[in-house]
DNA sequence: GTCTATACATCGATAGAC
DNA sequence: GTCTATCGATGTATAGAC
């Protein structure tokens, strides 16, 4: 039982990567069906609507991200632990999944809107809330910062977070690993150079300016 | 010179209202031309296309952002310095000009595709020229950390960025300085709390942003 | 400069043969 | 389960009267 490729699954697959590539609105049933190779009016035999496509692409994906994220919570006991491991798991996903996550993170203001997307909605809520919870509580205990807003700093990572999936492509050279530990380390740390002198690189002839050239 | 609120001047400002609110795409020309109170047909009087009023929305708004950021950086002195002020002017121009922000960050991956914006592209890759060379300038001489990527950086603060326009709407309980600063110091310092209460440490680096009082 | 009217393409979705 | 064929709505854009 390991493979069915069912005609609904490769709809379900083609639908994603062109919503993902050109939008939700901008992409028709007809591209969806040409590259499924069937006619358009056969897509209406596995899907009742275009919408029903939308609805379960990132309904699948949600539910799949939520069960990550209670993995990964579970394998962190500070908040900063479960910080980083909501980073990583959540490239993870984009890797794994990035249609579906290009689509979430394009299309959910738009998707917000329509209340026939309230199941969306409701896991999208989920997420926040998980991520809120590991920011609160690690400014409860003191771990994080008391005068940056939670709600201000969950809105900067995850955008930083979740659009990373439209520039990084995984490759041997930049793993989604140290992506992630990059993440990690610049909203932990910040990009301040660190006291400890570790920098190999010389720079005391460079060729390079202190300053950018400013232009007329 | 005081400008007259020409019609082309309308078309353009309720057109950028409707491309952030609804995309492009799904943005129809007889909305816009009923938003000015004219009949679809009116407006091609003004504009020969669709696409020409996308050009001028996101024209003018990227000829404005280039001269801000020349300012913002003639007021910078060290990398860090430029950086706080690139984040203020971003933040500000997102300000004034909500709706063509909206439109430039959520679909300049699409227009990406089209050359016939190839203008709007060229204004694009020169921001992103001006962030990388604050960037890149800091790490050489010193002030921000080299095992980063620079490019990897420049994603991850754009992103958190331009999106903040998305949920930021400037009040006094928050304005937009105070958002710029919250920004620049979890980039710059990180989210992680600077001193540990339940331990005394000897720390030379005391030296980082403060958040000054909020003002009434 | 705006209107009326419409051409022409394409959209999502449907009905029924096979 | 896929096809053929098409409906009705809606899209951009145009032509010509006023």
């Amino acid at each position: 039982m390991t493979e069915t490729p069912s005609r609904r699954a490769q709809i379900v697959d083609s639908a994603a990567q062109l919503f993902a590539q050109k939008g939700v609105g901008a992409t028709t049933v007809r591209e969806i069906a040409d590259s499924v190779g069937v006619l358009s009016g056969s897509l209406y035999h596995h899907f009742e609507s275009k919408d029903a496509i939308v609805d379960e692409v990132l309904g699948g994906y949600l539910d799949a991200l939520r069960g990550r994220y209670a993995s990964a919570l579970a394998r962190g006991t500070s908040a900063t632990e479960c910080l980083r491991e909501l980073v990583l798991t959540s490239l993870q996903v984009a890797e794994e999944q990035p249609y579906a996550t290009a689509i979430y993170q394009n299309e959910l203001h738009y998707l917000r809107e329509q209340p026939r997307f309230k199941d969306v909605q409701a896991a999208a809520a989920n997420v926040q809330k998980t991520w809120m919870g590991v920011i609160e509580s690690g400014v409860a205990s003191g771990e994080f910062r008391g005068d940056i807003e939670p709600r201000v700093f969950y809105r900067l990572i995850r955008d930083a977070l979740w659009l990373s999936a439209r520039w990084h492509k995984p490759s041997t050279d930049y793993p989604t690993e140290t992506l992630a530990e990059d993440v990690t380390s610049v909203f932990l740390n910040g990009f301040i150079a660190q006291s400890k002198p570790t920098r190999v690189r010389a720079n005391s002839r460079g060729g390079r300016a202190q300053r950018p050239a400013k232009k007329a």
